[in-house]
DNA sequence: TTTGCAAATGCAACCTGGTTGCGAAAGAGA
DNA sequence: TCTCTTTCGCAACCAGGTTGCATTTGCAAA
């Protein structure tokens, strides 16, 4: 069974309605190469033929983050991103060029430093967000290339 | 000389005015125990008896920034928050009750991360941003009181 | 000390991302 | 098909932040 097929049952199992809208901003995120905002996904939606109203993107939004399906992600530019929930947790490599996003898994994440967070000021982690900015294979080739050439 | 005095007469001698607003704004977040938006910062200067428009607090962060006095970070509350710039790089630890934040500085910072992130995906990374978010130990002491008191 | 000018300021209007109230439309089980 | 909710669209609203423009102010040269 397909991802899509997976949540769309999950979501009728827990007594929820499929509505248009509902599938097609988790079929849209499912097949988007990096997170989107509700403005990118009002687009996207649009161009599948599906023209739905800026409130019902929002309100849809947040539903399926309290349902679990997708979450938030803040790169600091003001707007909210969101992206299907991923099985585990990761950080960002964030191309400041072309916006592109590669997720990232830690093999020794950062638990040894929260524990000494506690250890030495008492601070309780409840969760962290780590965000790499910087320069995509793509962006970096293309930014040598125009140096090589002057 | 006090930090106020260095950062005031590095202003002067690059050729910038200091006007009281300057002046307001820098001696509030110097004293400020944590970052400040620019809403709150309107208010301290309220409190210390200067009215500045609304306008003129953005602009002064943004001249501030400019000049390397002040920098931005992001909580993701969508709100920006302002400091002084502190020596060295480093990472915060923000308590989700009371929004108390501690600066964090980790002896071997992520730069081993950066390096295998270059030769895995090729991705330059140029800066990171890390928050850990939980509770501080106020809030976490508190906490486990109310819970031994039922 | 006065004068001249660029830098800084206040105000009103604007922009963007996001939210709310409410009546109308549409899922889905009976 | 009927009925009960959930969801939708619309218009108005809110918060953080920005812009254009006319006025004021810091400060240094005269
Ligand atoms: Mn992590
Ligand atoms: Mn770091
Ligand atoms: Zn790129
Ligand atoms: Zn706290």
């Amino acid at each position: 069974m397909i991802k899509t097929e997976i949540i769309f049952s999950n979501l009728k199992r827990n007594g929820h309605r499929l509505t248009k809208t509902r599938k097609a901003i988790v079929s849209a995120l499912l097949t988007s190469e990096c997170p989107l905002s509700a403005f990118d996904l009002k687009a996207r939606l649009l161009d599948g033929d599906v023209e739905v109203n800026k409130t019902t993107v929002y309100r849809e939004l947040a539903f399926l983050v309290k349902h679990n399906v997708i979450h938030e992600i803040q790169f600091g530019d003001g707007k909210t991103r969101y992206r299907v929930c991923p099985d585990g947790h990761h950080h960002h490599a964030i191309c400041v060029k072309c916006s592109k996003v590669d997720e990232i898994i830690m093999e020794n994440d950062l638990a040894a430093h929260e524990k000494k967070l506690d250890k030495l000021i008492n601070f309780k982690v409840l969760h962290h967000t780590l965000e790499f900015f910087g320069l995509c294979k793509a962006c970096n080739n293309a930014e040598l290339k125009k140096r090589a050439a002057r």
